[in-house]
DNA sequence: AAAGTGACTGTTA
DNA sequence: TTAACAGCCACTT
């Protein structure tokens, strides 16, 4: 257990919230976390979840301009991903992006529980 | 213990 | 529209 559990929790917590046919970009997870610009912490705390057995719903993060992260790192979640947004009623326009005016999680700050 | 790396992002050109 | 770049910080070597 790293002193960061606490920070990875918080970021858990956040992404657990995010409703289904939504999605929320790194940044916005990270500034509701209260670590506002640091993304790349929510990119590695995501790359640490089980993708097979958790209850996080890692699938609804994306980056700011709408695009799934690819990494050979992820071993295929990456593409995993876009068919699990696509079951979710997201849909990917021909440069493989979603619109986020269109499903970018709004949430009301006042409600986010952690 | 210093250096490299990455599921990031806003700015700049 | 894109791409390079500099911050960013936890983690690994």
């Amino acid at each position: 257990m790293s002193s960061n559990t606490t920070t990875y929790n918080r970021i858990y917590e956040i992404v657990r919230q995010i409703p289904q046919g939504f999605v929320a970009t790194y940044g916005q997870v990270a500034e509701l976390s209260n670590l506002a610009g640091k993304a790349r912490v929510v990119g590695y705390a995501l790359y640490r979840v089980d993708m097979q057995n958790s209850d996080i719903p890692w699938q609804r993060v994306v980056n700011a301009k709408g695009e799934i992260s690819l990494s050979p790192l992820r071993f295929g979640t990456d593409y995993l991903q876009r068919s699990l947004l696509e079951n979710e009623g997201i849909s990917f326009n021909d440069a493989g992006k979603i619109d986020l005016r269109k499903y970018l999680w709004h949430p009301n700050k006042s409600q986010i529980f952690d």
